[in-house]
DNA sequence: CCAAAAGTGTTATCCCTACACCCATGG
DNA sequence: CCATGGGTGTAGGGATAACACTTTTGG
């Protein structure tokens, strides 16, 4: 393994300003519901540049590509590095190579992930009690993130589509839940990503014909009448994406 | 400009061994008309290798990401190059970058793009007169491609299907035909995308109803009734890509 | 007149939406 | 018993698919 640096892009060695070097960075999505709010809402690391081109503004968590790491793997690293989790959705969103995108010359393959909701909880439970909560890393709604180095902010927008895009025609949203989850908490899902209500009524109906769902016979009993528990099914994958192998692998640390 | 090569990928220097280079590749779909057929076929262009990774193999149309150079102008250029031809639609695809994918360590932003039939056939005619027909080009219908070299063969059926699944949702078709048409032609470019016939009527009113298509006074007079010619309604864009400028331009040539 | 493609009309079906309604639980 | 969310039923609208039908040309 070479040398990598969080913070996209940086100019590593001025020896290498007459190269393109590749960049991999990933937008990773969770879901975070704060106390006094109705509904949860999109959240994503950010990482502080501690590096010249845009030193001190916060950017997209990634790093260079090495040479004998593949894509996806160089994304879950700097993944793994930021969050010290496993993403449960991991896809390549686009490749961004604009000459003047950055001082130096940098093409950025850029990948965008879910986390499930539990586990960045557990995570950051766990930072809290060691005491290791990384100081360059933040937390931000998606509709709050500012100004970003370099295009960043463009890149978030654009995941953003691509997720609510995504949303309506694939079952990503598991991507966000437990393996266990009552359909309005899935529904809650849908509704932040697409930031509207859903009937429940029809949701239920729809969710129940894809044919994804199995009902368990567990309750999650709550203030009011318990609501069953459902499992994501593995087995149907669902026209998703590509006819081959090009997909990722979801690495489901759960299951 | 630096120098490039067509065939995507091959290794430029020794010297190089060590450092991760950037190609850009483009599958590049057309319609052809076979004398004989009833429909006509998808066709791309391929070129064949002449340095040592898979030498003597068909490659996708490609080259050496230039420093000074966006992705989208490496991908015009190498079309150009390949074909003498713009692309009527032009999009990325994918950043293809496994460490097995070539001998030397090779990251390729591969992009598709469409040609209108009435280009090509102008075009190959002029070589033709010319004489200039170049040896090392050849097009190729789809569903005979042999083995090619890298992993191309993967690539274009990943293009493959996101053209059958484009054309879907998108107006994607038109990029394949002249700036007129008839209703039955633009039928024959869904049903050789799709690979399956259509029905005429019901055609006609999804085409209509879509908003996309202006009605010109011109009709093209065969051998029966004479069909009406329309023409592509460029204000109407369709919720296509993404919200941001990231896609890119139509460089239409011939509006 | 005939073949064949251009173009129109009609109907059944499916899916989605809206919304009324019943069910079960904690307080 | 009542408020609240869980869960079911149902009627209307829009899009699609299948296919019968009329129109207009060349031969």
């Amino acid at each position: 393994m070479t040398r990598t640096a969080i913070g996209t892009a940086d100019t590593r060695d001025a020896e290498h300003s007459d190269v393109t070097r590749v960049a991999v960075s990933t937008v990773i999505f969770t879901l975070r519901r704060e106390p006094g709010d109705d509904c949860p809402s999109l959240v994503m690391p950010l990482v502080r540049r501690t590096r010249d081109p845009h030193m001190g503004l916060w950017a997209l968590p990634g790093g260079w590509l090495d040479i004998s790491e593949g894509l996806e793997d160089a994304a879950s690293r700097t993944l793994a590095e930021t969050t010290g989790l496993t993403p449960s959705y991991l896809e390549q969103l686009y490749a961004f190579g604009a000459v003047d995108r950055s001082p130096s010359r940098v093409v950025s393959i850029v990948y965008w992930a879910l986390l499930r909701a539990d586990e960045v909880d557990a995570q950051a439970g766990g930072y809290a009690a060691a005491g290791t909560e990384p100081e360059n890393v933040r937390w931000v709604t998606v509709d709050r993130l500012g100004h970003l180095a370099f295009d960043h902010n463009e890149i978030v927008d654009y995941a953003l589509w691509r997720l609510r895009n995504k949303v309506g025609y694939s079952r990503i949203a598991h991507g966000l839940l437990a393996d266990t989850f009552t359909l309005a908490e899935l529904r809650e899902v849908y509704e932040a990503i697409l930031g509207r209500r859903l009937d429940p009524a029809n949701f239920r109906r729809q969710a129940e014909n894809s044919g994804s769902l199995i009902p368990t016979d567990d309750f999650r009993t709550g203030s009011h009448r318990p609501a069953r528990l459902y499992r994501y099914n593995q087995d149907v994958e669902l026209a998703d994406r590509g006819p081959l192998d090009i997909r990722p692998r979801h690495e489901s640390s759960t299951s």
